[in-house]
RNA sequence: GGGCGGGUAGCUCAGUGGUAGAGCAUUUGACUUUUAAUCAAAUGGUCGUGGGUUCGAUCCCCACCCCGCUCACCA
């Protein structure tokens, strides 16, 4: 998948209508021109987008959704304004934040303990693959980020603060104190409005990312005053240079305006936390960004997904099953709803995102700015032609027990004469999500059993007749066998339901399957043969 | 309590200021010398309630009811 983010190639006809186009990533854009128009400003400067991140964790599929939508945004508002502004989109990642437990799916956690505290870029890499903890996770990130073709620039909290492009931004904080403590501080339980600052100095001791109260502020000086907790002492300390970080809310105002940022989306959760980083950042003479709330996720009970209890559904999960680009459509879809994330929406996602790119082409130009495809793929769905739907082929799959890409593949070009995947490379790739689809939920729902001695007998008759039958017979004549063999073994008219419920049970695992003798034809008659004899011999039910 | 989202067919959900849509389910038919699958068709809705704006409201506005999520410690 591509996300070029480049304005180049505006149809201009559909810029003729970009005007009147509702799709949410223009209300947005329009929004944030409003807000460009609003402070004025050198024309000149790059707009900012922003996506945080936490690298105390893994990128997870919300991670996928801010940057997917995010890039929506920026790529509509590249079109509104004609390509005239350039833009940024910026990953920050808070790395420098302390590491506040031992993640429970990380190797050598003993070790982790001693670190408890320590910003995240002065942990030892459990892995032992990465400078740091962060080190390890920001390269995670980027790689997961990279594997969809996102446009972007990583930033690490510890390299700004440390390089000193956030010092005018903290001068500024420590200037206003007051302020930004009158905005917490009434938001705080009575205990940790004992110890709160919005400063958290980095102790000089121990290494640690302290939480203390400040007991002198020295703005001219630029620096705070604060006790160590263990040895009681007075420290002086810089605000500058990554001697202090702040704590996440003033964090996240000082970024703002220390990096000029324009726009960031955020999850409804955090509603009140944007709400009073803005507060904070205005304190700071500044004016936040335009923000999104976008809904959290939940799943197939309507529960919120969290990634302690592992419900709902991981981004491993969908793009096992799916492409990227379907998933891209999910996050495009209502992100104002709470949605069910789990794995009933995969196919039906799948196909409404070939259904978009499908009709596209033969869309108006006011059509097309509303067709999810055209912010999926920046403006330019590639061209798909597709015979057969993902709901379909799974039915396929499952009903024929194609295990692997070539059975599937005649059971397909039997539906659909003269398909392939030369012609229908994406299908082609539909047929590799099914087959993954069938080995990862049919297979492991097969039952085999033991033949009785009335389907052991007809299976070995069965077995003789394939043996004599040509290689090159038809699914009809094949067909014919199958009844031959069940009519002469003990099976008449009436109980021929049962010969076959047999077969299936037997030696596909299932009480129903595909029509026998277009099974064997597309299986082969010397595999068939084989699967009959492990049927017989109670390999299948051992396996 | 504050904030947000939702209430449309049996189920899951689209959707639009002008006769209401899909998928699944159900029913029927076609094709199959068993099924399944597939194909065709049909059935099915006072668009949460009450007002308002409008020639006209499921859609816009107001109020209300119900459901869900979220925040109130940390990030």
């Amino acid at each position: 998948m591509t996300i070029p983010n480049t304005h180049n190639g505006i149809d201009p006809d559909e810029l003729a209508v970009v005007h009147a186009c509702r799709a949410w990533p223009f209300e947005e854009a329009r929004r944030l021109i409003a807000r460009l128009d609003r402070l004025g400003g050198d024309p000149q400067r790059p707009v900012v987008f922003e996506t945080g991140y936490g690298p105390s964790g893994l990128p997870h599929i919300g991670t996928f959704g801010e940057v997917a939508r995010t890039s929506m945004v920026r790529h509509a508002f590249e079109v509104l304004t004609e390509g005239r502004r350039k833009t940024r989109l910026v990953c920050f990642s808070d790395d420098m934040d302390g590491l506040r437990k031992v993640p429970g799916n990380v190797p050598n956690g003993d070790m982790l303990a001693e670190y408890l505290d320590k910003p995240l870029t002065s942990v030892p890499d459990p892995f032992g693959t990465h400078e740091s903890f962060a080190h390890h996770n920001n390269a995670r990130l980027r790689s997961f980020l990279d594997q969809f073709g996102f446009e972007y620039e990583f930033l690490s909290a510890t390299d700004c603060y440390r390089s000193g492009m956030m010092d005018a931004t903290l001068l500024r904080m420590l200037e206003v104190y007051d302020q930004v403590m009158d905005i917490i501080l009434p938001t705080l339980g009575p205990e940790r409005r004992a110890t709160y600052s919005p400063f958290l100095p980095v102790s000089p001791r121990t290494g640690r990312v302290l939480q203390v109260p400040m007991v002198e502020r020295n703005a001219k000086a630029g620096t705070i005053v604060y006790l160590d907790p263990e040895t009681g002492e007075k420290v002086e300390t810089k605000v500058t240079g990554g001697a202090v970080k702040c704590q996440w809310k003033a964090d996240w105002a000082m970024r703002w305006v220390a990096l000029d940022v324009d726009y960031e989306m955020a999850g409804k959760d955090l509603i009140d936390s944007v709400a009073l980083s803005s507060r904070i950042c205005k304190a700071l003479g500044s004016t936040p960004p335009e923000g999104f709330n976008y809904e959290l996720f939940l799943d197939d009970k309507g529960q919120k997904i969290s990634k302690t209890k592992g419900n709902g559904l991981s981004i491993e999960e969908w793009l096992t099953y799916a492409s990227p680009e379907s998933l891209s459509l999910y996050m495009y879809q209502k992100p104002k709803t709470a949605k069910r994330l789990f794995f009933d929406v995969i196919p039906k996602a799948v196909d409404e995102y070939l259904a978009h790119i499908a009709k596209f082409p033969s869309e108006s130009p006011k059509q097309r700015l509303e067709n999810p495809a055209w912010h999926i793929h920046s403006g330019h769905p590639p061209a798909a032609e597709l015979p057969i739907s993902f709901a379909l082929l799974l039915n396929l799959v499952s009903a024929s027990n194609a295990h692997d890409a070539g059975v599937l593949w005649g059971f397909i070009k039997r539906h659909v004469p003269g398909a392939s995947p030369e012609r229908y490379p994406l299908l082609d790739k539909l047929v590799g999500y099914a087959v993954r689809y069938y080995a990862d939920f049919v297979k492991p729902q097969k039952q085999f059993r033991a033949a009785t001695a009335t389907e052991a007998a007809a299976l070995a008759a069965l077995d003789r007749a394939l043996a004599d039958a040509a290689p090159d017979a038809t699914a009809e004549t094949l067909q014919n066998i199958v009844y031959e063999a069940g009519k002469s073994n003990g099976y008449d008219k009436d109980t021929l339901r049962d010969w076959f419920r047999g077969i299936y049970e037997v030696l596909l695992g299932e009480s129903q399957g595909p029509r026998f003798g277009s099974f064997i034809a597309l299986y082969g008659i010397p595999e068939t043969r084989r699967l009959i004899a492990d049927g017989l011999s109670g390999r299948l039910l051992a396996a």
